[in-house]
DNA sequence: ACCCGCGGGACGGCCCGTTATT
DNA sequence: AATAACGGGCCGTCCCGCGGGT
């Protein structure tokens, strides 16, 4: 039992970083094995539907992570710019630390195979979705009226992709730096 | 032969339409040989250095036709407000007739290469850099201070690709309208 | 799928057998498969290395089978002259069965791919030498000095290859009928 | 017209060296080409029937080339045995030279394609038939009875070509060296 | 009359995502 | 839960003509 989580869930956090890195097509099964440690034949035990499986894992296991620092960061905070903050300066932080390699691990997946796979599709959707419900929860904590903070959590999110992708092939934080301004403004609607 | 371009142009046009549908690794090249008409052997010809030649290509040749894009907007305006509120609804309108099918035909490659090709990294780079340019430009037409526009237009294609990303994946209209509202708070500035 | 070892060995075989009529690169890998009646896929489970390490397989499993042909031809003799002519005479027999197709199995991979494969030319290499060094046994069967054998032993095989070579070009077993006279004299020695 | 045949005839020494180092499918089209320095579109021009006329053109080339060497090495020589000895070393020192990558030129062709193409394995067979009678003539020189030094030269060439083979396999002069040895009994003979 | 840029099908080998068997 | 095996398809590029230049 134990083992066999464990297994399961490294092949799932291998696989989530290695879409971030290479996307959904660029990553080989091959590769999520040797990262996850997993031997090739029991794969197919722990994800009966294969890849995709394993993507709707991943996208799953990241929507829920990325949801709780952003919950985090609002808990952290003492104003709606400051959480805002806090969330884009988390982003530049693992991106730099990742040599510029590691983005959005969402998109990795939603540019790649939203288009062609329903159920990807729904995942990512669901993932990012998550991500705008708790972003607008933040924002209401700190006075904002539900409504407004839901079209505002939408805007900031796209920001930060936004901000995510190019900070990435520029291989610079700056417009991760000048997100963090355009968040400032967001927030004093 | 007369007709040496019309084949190459075909392959390209057809390459940046599929990467913005499919990412660049969902992308076979049998499908870009496909859809341009051309046969597998002609390709070797025109594009020595294979896929990635064709992506570098690809990311060009779409960079220019956005760019244009972008700057017809601007003489068609007569504010800094209008003119980024049309340059997000045409984005919108060309994913909406494509079935919520074509996004930003940069981020298709940024997102799956731009990590492991340095030519790819540096074309999707260049390309955004030169959207960037273009809307700084077009923000300076309406009366931005020039350094004000540059950070400004960093800010606007950040949302602009964030909305795209969540429409495209959400199969929506909603973030690209949020985002014009966004735009005019930048507008603004 | 319990039966491990059959399609394998059916798959060198088969390869040592095309490299033996077509040379490394004139055979292709679908062309092993057909013959060895297996399916494409399996050959990267097998041989994870690919073609090169098919190479090597074959280049060892002929180098064996000739080994103890060598061997039992010795065995089989009451003096080095008809050792050497029995191992010359079974040559020219292989070849002229084959319709003069068949040649050394080793000097296919070693003309074509010795210069540019480094483990194909040590397989090469050792096959030749498996070979001399049994030729050098059944010789100091004989009585010749341990020394002096060695020595003959490389002169041996070279004449058998070259005469095999040429016995093959020309389509006609003369070339080899001729080595044994040389092989006579050699034994003499 | 100048121009033509300096085109033609680069371009065949190129093939015969690169047929030489990789064997005959081992060898493209387009490094023969790169090698000659030659266009693409003209070989065809030169050559209508393609590689394998190539192939062919290439084999007679080096077939005259080594003739006249064996003449020289004839004419130098005040004895059998000396003039065999120094064939058998100026091919040793020429794969020395080429750091053990090339052996006989006609066996890169005729181990690949004697077997498959007819026109090549004629000539190949013409080109070793050619150097047999120049080394006949010379044994016949030195004193050797016609049907003999026939006969005996069948031998010679034999043992030359194994040991060149051998010779580059190892990466060791040392089979050229024992082959001398062996001639000279030959020669003696 | 000679030459060659350009384009064209066809495999080449690699490896991918998956399924039987135990 | 994992070994062994499977077709399919990807990208590269190979060997080759067509038709315009010089």
């Amino acid at each position: 039992m134990a083992r066999q989580s464990d297994s399961k869930a490294k092949t799932i956090a291998a696989a989530a970083q290695l879409f971030r890195q290479q996307g959904y097509h660029g990553t080989a099964l091959h590769d999520i094995l040797g990262a996850g440690g997993s031997p090739r034949g029991s794969l197919y035990f722990h994800f009966p539907k294969g890849k995709e499986e394993i993507g709707e894992a991943a996208l799953g296991f990241v929507a829920e992570r990325v949801r709780e620092g952003i919950a985090r960061a609002a808990e952290a905070s003492d104003s709606a710019e400051s959480f805002l903050v806090r969330v884009a300066s988390h982003m530049g932080a693992e991106l730099e630390q990742s040599g510029f390699k590691e983005g959005c691990p969402v998109a990795g997946v939603a540019v790649d195979a939203a288009a062609q796979s329903a159920v990807l599709g729904a995942a990512a959707g669901a993932a990012f979705q998550l991500w705008e419900r708790e972003i607008g929860l933040g924002l209401e904590r700190f006075g904002m009226a539900a409504g407004k903070a839901e079209r505002v959590a939408t805007m900031v999110l796209s920001q930060l992709e936004g901000a995510l992708l190019l900070s990435r092939t520029y291989r610079s934080l700056e417009p991760i730096h000048r997100a963090g301004e355009a968040l400032r403004l967001l927030a004093s609607l």
